[in-house]
DNA sequence: GTCTATAGCTTGATAGAC
DNA sequence: GTCTATCAAGCTATAGAC
């Protein structure tokens, strides 16, 4: 037997996976104990805050993620257009081409107030502001331009809830084409 | 004391909060007991089949409201714009201006197949179509037509994340202001 | 680092008095 | 129709062996 029997990143993978198809409430240890194949006790020693650790190191690691593969490109050389396309790209590998939900969506039910929504909050924040950004390089006027970034997120994000509910994908991939569109419209 | 201590509206109304505000795990019997002001017994009494049956009425009565208040305006008399724009102010309303989530997104979750899930899409899916179809009178080619509608819905669902996430109803009562021209442009 | 076993609480659901 | 009291099962979390 290795030292560990799921690596950290695989590990984290599965977690991403459960909290993003069942929300923070609905994904139960039971369920994370099967789809990680770690025993509760295990899963307590990686993470000793419990639940509550592996939400925040599943988001952690997805705003690892963001900054990587699409707040950086988005700041990125190229033409806005092609940075644009380059984000679309990871985000049509990030979602299973819109057959995974958005944990954005799936962890901010509840009103209670908690780090994690802080944290989803900051993460979408990033995103719409970097959007914004590249329009406005792109010679859209300021005002327009967070406009069209928030179209964006909402397109992204309500046609990731279409495919959820409605078993197809499609209305996320066309949003994902019309993306430069969206954002750099003038 | 009255016979009924709830009645079946507003029973209905609190038992509506809490599951578009917590999803259907995060939904407990404890919660919905603080809402409604009734004890375990008394919800059992008017929901034999527990919780279950209590998204379903749920679900049941949002149906009515967007046969109603949406599918009946859309397929009305008056110019399509005007149809849609009607469409709108019952969304404003029934949304809280954006602050309350939509149960075709809370009630979505998890992937195991059941009553609930189909009527979640039954519900999306006649809305889109209704969409298209107002679209299509208007004189949009019925493939625009079609996207356009689904264009809608994301903008919508998508809005209410944002709104949720961010605190920010803004990007959804904006859609509610577009939603003409997303629809219904040629 | 993983496991079995278990503690203690919360869950969904029921029985029976009023 | 509502309530208190209760149940078994599930939950999160922990102790301690290997």
């Amino acid at each position: 037997m290795p030292i560990t029997k799921v690596k950290d990143e695989e590990l984290l993978d599965r977690l991403t996976d459960v909290f993003r198809t069942h929300g923070f409430e609905g994904a139960s240890l039971s369920r994370i104990s099967e789809a990680t194949g770690l025993q509760r006790a295990s899963l307590y020693h990686r993470f000793p805050g419990g639940k509550e650790e592996m939400a925040q190191a599943v988001l952690e690691r997805a705003g690892q993620w963001l900054g990587n593969r699409v707040l950086a490109p988005l700041s990125g050389p190229g033409k806005p257009a092609d940075r644009i396309r380059k984000m679309a790209h990871e985000l049509h590998l990030f979602y299973g081409g819109g057959k995974h939900s958005c944990l954005l969506d799936s962890l901010s039910f509840g009103f209670e107030e908690s780090t994690i929504k802080r944290h989803v909050r900051e993460g979408m924040g990033a995103w719409v502001e970097a959007l914004a950004k590249v329009a406005r390089e792109a010679g859209v006027s300021p005002k327009k331009a967070r406009q069209q970034a928030q179209d964006a997120i909402s397109l992204l994000q309500g046609g990731l809830v279409m495919a959820r509910v409605l078993n197809d994908t499609g209305p996320f991939e066309r949003t994902l084409a019309n993306l430069p569109h969206v954002i750099l419209n003038n």
